[in-house]
DNA sequence: CAGTATCCATTTCGATACTG
DNA sequence: CAGTATCGAAATGGATACTG
């Protein structure tokens, strides 16, 4: 971490916090992770050893603690931590009304559906089982067809086919559902353009956009 | 600036936002610097090389407009960069209740004065002029010694005597001083301690605190 | 699973001097 | 005043392989 060499506040605490990859770690924190491993599905282009560098920085500054528990290591936000919570809204807030612009970079199927997989509505789902697939029309096999098995008490991600009958199955360009996802784009006009389509009986097709809920930042006003 | 191969509006701000010194930047120009120099009195560690690198970052992400007006060259926040406040707001409240510590390299006795000239309160003084003298006791001469010449229009920053009357003198620690001004420690504290001294009129010894503003931050709640 | 170790390419930055 | 030019030192981080 390098110093500003300023008594503000705010250059404080930029030194901790402009460091690469740190408020990502923080944002994944915030949703919820707490293993080394979950931790890595949240920024997965950034090296282990680079992720256990700013985890022991964050341990340090105060932000978090690192705890075993057995065998298994939990990293947990510390007061200072989830008080970060604040600083991350502001920062996706602005971001999605002004930095709107996507590379193609920034399609990452593997890190949507573990976005998606995570903010499932469990208390919306009919009970039982629902399998729903995703097919990323144009996206190379591999990174194309993924499932969500969603129980009451759980959903498990798979990137092959589970064997269980499927509910419904979302066809779309991976760009689309991004844009959905980020509220960029409504389910409606995203339906209605034709580009995604859902395979299903209609109480799927209908009730889809209440078990996959968006972003947290989806409903924020665009400019 | 690197990417982060993220669709998250957190990610794609933080593209912009964790390059080293932007949001020192962005907290000048919200406080008001508008011309190079101005900017460069805010962040005197930068050299005018890397201001420069980053205000075209900053012009390029549409954070900033640049603009000529004769023969001067003016920087404005664009409405992108004025909602950039809540974040500069919500990262310096964090900052000045979990990163509390600072070093000796963060005492400047010349970015303190800019702060504080920049903050006197002009309504607050009395008519005509008053001159504040502030002397940092465990500074080097060159550091040691400010003026702060006042009127109701404006106020003037010297680092030599002036020439005028002076209405009350600051005798302090630098530290000691930064921490009032951040709000860490009450000016009726530094008083009594006896570190802090006025030597002036009882007018002017009562005050002094309504003239001088403290920092944005010092109202904040400490854990 | 939860990280370390190593190594080098790349980036970044600070210092200093200079320009219209 | 408002920057640019240049250059070397330092830090940063990516790739890959490895460990208990």
């Amino acid at each position: 971490m390098t110093q500003y060499g300023q008594f503000c506040p705010v250059a404080k605490a930029m030194e901790l916090l402009d460091e690469r990859w740190t408020m990502l770690i923080v944002r994944e924190l915030i949703a919820g992770s707490h293993t080394f491993g979950d931790l890595q599905r949240g920024v997965p282009k950034m090296s282990p050893t680079l992720l256990s560098t700013r985890l022991r920085s964050l341990a340090r500054a105060g932000v978090i603690d690192r705890h075993e528990q057995g065998t298994r290591v939990y990293y947990t936000l510390t007061q200072a931590g989830r008080e970060l919570q604040s600083v991350v809204e502001a920062i996706g807030q602005w971001g999605i009304r002004w930095m709107p612009e996507l590379g193609e970079e920034d399609f990452d199927p593997h890190l949507l559906m573990w976005d998606v997989q995570r903010n499932v509505d469990l208390e919306a789902l009919p009970p039982g089982r629902t399998v729903l697939q995703f097919s990323f029309r144009d996206r190379p096999s591999g990174q194309r067809d993924w499932w969500l098995v969603c129980t009451q008490a759980e959903v498990d991600l798979c990137d092959f086919d589970p064997g269980h009958p499927v509910s419904g199955r979302i066809d779309t360009p991976l760009a689309l559902f991004v844009r959905v996802w980020r509220g960029d784009v409504k389910w409606d006009q995203a339906f209605r353009s034709g580009e995604l389509t859902v395979d299903g009986p209609t109480a799927v097709r209908r009730n889809l956009p209440r078990w996959l809920t968006r972003s947290d930042f989806a409903p924020v006003p665009r400019p």
